[in-house]
DNA sequence: TTGTGTTTTATTGCCTCC
DNA sequence: GGAGGCAATAAAACACAA
């Protein structure tokens, strides 16, 4: 008595004391258990679906036909075999679940008393039933929304590395150019035509940071190389190679001043890169300069539009 | 038949709201 | 403080390959 009224208070609180107590009855069967457990006497399972029926009393569950033929005359039987035995539900009650839980995820207690007096079952199944489904669809959501921002990194993905590739091959062209430059210079360096030469590296040079406007950082460079130019006599006349190591060192900077732009990168760990590669990348994690693809900017840099997308 | 992975039912503990 | 929701988890039921 005492053990069936703490069994509808809380039921498996004392799972492990019923599984002992189970053990028991199976020495003596009846003795123990009508003693202990007269809710069960009798029950379906582990939760009794009587206790609805004789709630509802009026109407007549619309699901009995199914506790009854699944449970039948056996539960004695059965009961001594699996004292906590889970019971499915049925497909029927299944779908007549899944159809409110359709018209309303949520379920407030009107209804839950009401679905299980219709589908026979106790209210806390009922919404039992409902949690787990609510968890079950959160889950598919979780999955879907992966599957979509997956799709969305690996197009972003495929787009960074084009213009890293892209990237690279511009600076090995640059270098190559560069060293093509010194070379010319130093088999016939004429004044005249290292003064050629030099003024049209600078104005490429300050074509191209020109071209950048918006970007005052090079700015500061084409001024930089007005300061160059300047001295240029004076490298002229004292050391030939200084000069041309000049151009050479300033070509290069022009391409690597773009690294005055970015973030420092060194301060990220690898574990911090292995992430961003290996994760989701938000939207707005843009690649690093050096890496802009610059497949697409005509020879004159003067593409604003292109230098300014990544910021 | 059996081992193993997945799904379903249910519990527990914590949190929020009234 | 009680009711209800949720996340994490347990455990039974089920599916399926070997």
């Amino acid at each position: 008595m005492v053990g069936g009224l703490l069994l509808r208070i809380c039921p498996l609180r004392f799972k492990r004391i019923k599984l002992v107590v189970a053990l028991l009855c199976l020495l003596k069967p009846f003795s123990f258990r009508s003693l202990l457990f007269p809710s069960l006497v009798g029950s379906r399972s582990m939760v009794s679906f009587e206790d609805v029926h004789e709630v509802s009393g009026l109407t007549t569950p619309l699901f009995c036909a199914f506790d009854r033929e699944r449970n039948g005359g056996d539960d004695l039987d059965e009961y001594f075999r699996h004292p906590e035995k889970k019971r499915k539900l049925s497909v029927d009650q299944v779908q007549f679940l899944e159809k409110s839980f359709e018209a309303e995820n949520k379920l407030e207690p009107e209804r839950k008393i009401q679905l299980a007096k219709d589908l026979g079952l106790q209210p806390r199944q009922v919404a039992i039933w409902f949690q787990n489904r609510r968890a079950r669809l959160k889950t598919k959501q979780v999955d879907k929304d992966y599957e979509t921002l997956k799709a969305s990194y690996d197009t972003l993905k495929s787009d960074y590395d084009n213009l890293v590739k892209e990237k690279n091959k511009l600076k090995a062209e640059v270098e190559s150019l560069s060293k093509e430059l010194l070379l010319g210079q130093t088999e016939n360096g004429t004044s005249s035509e290292k003064d050629t030469l030099s003024q049209e590296s600078q104005e490429k040079q300050v074509g191209y940071s020109a071209s950048e406007g918006e970007v005052s950082k090079l700015s500061i460079l084409a001024c930089k190389q007005e300061d160059l130019s300047a001295a240029k006599s004076e490298m002229f006349d004292s050391e030939s190679q200084h000069y041309t190591d000049g151009v050479q060192s300033s070509l290069l900077e022009a391409v690597d001043s773009s690294y005055a732009f970015e973030p420092d990168h060194s301060q990220l760990s690898q574990d911090e890169d292995d992430n961003v590669s290996k994760s989701i990348l938000p939207p707005y994690v843009f690649p690093k300069l050096e890496d802009v693809d610059c497949s697409n900017t005509p020879a004159s840099f003067e593409d604003h539009a292109f230098w300014s997308w990544s910021y």
